[in-house]
This record gives C-alpha cells, sequence and structure tokens, in this order.
DNA sequence: TGTACATCAGTGAACGCGCGTTCACTGATGTAC
DNA sequence: TGTACATCAGTGAACGCGCGTTCACTGATGTAC
C-alpha cells in the first residue's frame, strides 16, 4: 500500500539523484528535499540501502512495464527488438534520474547487484530477439547491445528529446 | 620523475580499486596498504581527488599506448577497429583495477570529467573507421562502439582469458 | 675530517565535519465502552 | 456524548564513527666551509 510521506521521500530522491547525481543522496538531503524530519526516513526505510535499491526498483519497474507493453504480442526479431529500443528511449526521456540510476548506480555498491539483475533481465529478452535473428553468440550479443543502448540513452538526455542520429546510430549495428 | 613512495601509493590504490572498487577506496584504505604514513599521503597529492585522478590517468595511459601502439601505420577501417579492439580487450586482461575504472568510476565526481574525456579520445579514433566503413552516424556509432567494448572487457575479467564469444559477439556488430 | 646548516620525505596525533542511525517523545486519529 | 486507551506516523536532538585534512615535528641525506 504506498504511503504520501514514503512516496514524498522517493520522489525527493529522485529529484536529487536527477541534479547531482546519487553519490551526493544522503539521508541529511533526501529529508530536507522532502520537508520531514530526519527521523521520518527511518520510519519508512530500513536504513539508506533500502532507500537506494526502492528507488532503483521504481525506475527499473516502470521502464520495465513500458517496454513489455510495447512489444507485448510481438514474435522475437529484429522489430520485435527496435520496438523494444525505441520504448526504452522513449521511457528513458520521460523519467527522471535516468543518469543517476544508469550510471552513478553501479559505483554504488548498495544497488550494483540490482543493476547487474535489471541488465540481465533485459538481456534475457533481447538475447531471443537476437537468436531469433540468426546470430551466432546472442546471449554476448544481447548483454553488449543493452549496455549501448543504456548510452544512447544518456546521449540523448543532452538534448531531452530524441535523437535520429543516435537512434539509427544504434540500429546500424543491427544490419 | 618517479618517486618510489608516490609509486606505492597507486600501486596501492590500484591493488584496493581492484579487489573492493573505488567507494571503498580512502586515504586511510591507501596509506594502511602502502604502509606509510597518513600524512605521507599529502607529501604525494594534494588530495583526495588528485590521487583518483592520477590513478585514472596512469590506467588510461597504459591502454591508449598500447592501442596506439596496436594500429601504429594502419588506415581506418573495419580492420583497425578490430585490431585496436583486441589491443583494448588484451590490454584490460593484463591491467589490475579495470572493473573499478570502467564502472565505480562513473559514480566518482571526482574522476566522471576524465571518464568522459578517455572515452571522448577512444571515440575520436574509432569514428575514424566506422567513416572509412561508409557508415551513416560514425560519430555517434563510435561513442556507442566504446561503451559496448568496455563492456565486452568486464565480460572477459569474469573468466580472467579472452572470451572467444564476446569478441565475436562484440565484432558480429560490425558486419 | 669535522661541524653547522639546509632540505625534504616521512610521521602520526589531532582536528572538524558530515554522515547514518537511534530513541524517547509528541500528537493526531481510531476504537471501546 | 464523553472518557480512556491503543496505534503509529512523525519528530529532532543526540550519538558514535570514519572520513579527509593539517601541522609541528623527526631524521636521514646532501652541501658548505
Amino acid at each position: 500500500m504506498p504511503h504520501p510521506t514514503h512516496d514524498a521521500l522517493l520522489d525527493a530522491g529522485l529529484r536529487l539523484a536527477e541534479q547531482h547525481g546519487l553519490s551526493t543522496l544522503s539521508v541529511n538531503a533526501v529529508v530536507a528535499a522532502a520537508e520531514v524530519a530526519k527521523g521520518t526516513f527511518y520510519v519508512h526505510f530500513q536504513d539508506r540501502t533500502a532507500f537506494l535499491v526502492a528507488l532503483h526498483q521504481r525506475f527499473h519497474d516502470h521502464l520495465k512495464t513500458v517496454i513489455l507493453e510495447a512489444i507485448r504480442d510481438l514474435p522475437p526479431g529484429r522489430q520485435r527488438l527496435q520496438i523494444g529500443t525505441i520504448a526504452y528511449l522513449d521511457g528513458c526521456l520521460h523519467e527522471l534520474g535516468v543518469k543517476a540510476m544508469l550510471f552513478d548506480s553501479r559505483g554504488e555498491p548498495a544497488i550494483a547487484e540490482q543493476v547487474r539483475r535489471r541488465n540481465a533481465e533485459f538481456s534475457a529478452i533481447a538475447a531471443a530477439d537476437f537468436e531469433a535473428m540468426g546470430w551466432d553468440h546472442p546471449t554476448q550479443s544481447a548483454r553488449l547491445y543493452i549496455v549501448m543502448v543504456a548510452e544512447a540513452a544518456i546521449m540523448e538526455l543532452e538534448s531531452g528529446q530524441p535523437d535520429r542520429g543516435v537512434r539509427n546510430g544504434v540500429f546500424a549495428f543491427l544490419d
């Protein structure tokens, strides 16, 4: 069950991550931004690590939903991969804290494992597409492709809108 | 001019980064590992940030040398790109702290800018190759390719030796 | 050769600081009778 | 309707801790005379 203060803390965390990255995301900063007392943080989260994990979870769950929605009913293959990629990139343009979640997160031991699992999930989906496309090393290619698309998301962030050069740059690797 | 204690501190830093990542790379840990007094650290480095930058610089300079050596006299194109890639992956297998430098480093504000520049350097080289190969978006493709190869380096670290599946997985994107 | 001084890497105790975390307490809301 | 009690999100001062950094000092080495 969602709780307003719980969500307010996550919202504040995401806003701060968007602006300053994960490394400055202290409990102090979060409670200040959410305008609650420090103790309130621990009413809703066991510790800082649990908060970071929840933040990442929320981010990932949303993207995953968007992608699965987009590729629903499509058979594995190049088209599904491209549509999933577009959904992912569009989704990133509409989310806060993308850079923090995709990059800074790797250096945070607290959520490094979560990130590994997230990438594995997306890789597993993409692997089916590479397999259907007849590639020789679908597992490896999928994992490499996923990080490429994550980088593409970062590149698009710089202008804040879909970037034809970036997207065609990604798809060129599939030909 | 190299100084033994200066190098000992960097060596210790690299060893620690290899084992535990950048986030636990405190001045305390470094001086303990190098078996010098805490004050000695500040004889050789202005502050922790300067140390991290020096660590990254050393890592990058070595890899860059190896790559430039390997592709010397080759004209831009697919072959040069592949040979440079192999040199990079082989180089990573022989360096310490690869994972720390390629991944954790993004979350460390201190060296994030340095990482940006390193990737830009490698991207510029690779862009000439994509250009020569006649790709439509050489700049974007190069940047995407660079992060893909960095991920491939991490994948190879898991087994500690060249991985045919990984390397062919990378090259498959060039066909 | 011996003495005085300069240099400078190295030392480690001490410092202030911000962090994550705790906990006794408050106060609003709901429930029992 | 009024009173007593339970619940629980919220509070914020206080805590210990490890961090990065400082600085007066040491001691070995080199130089001058």
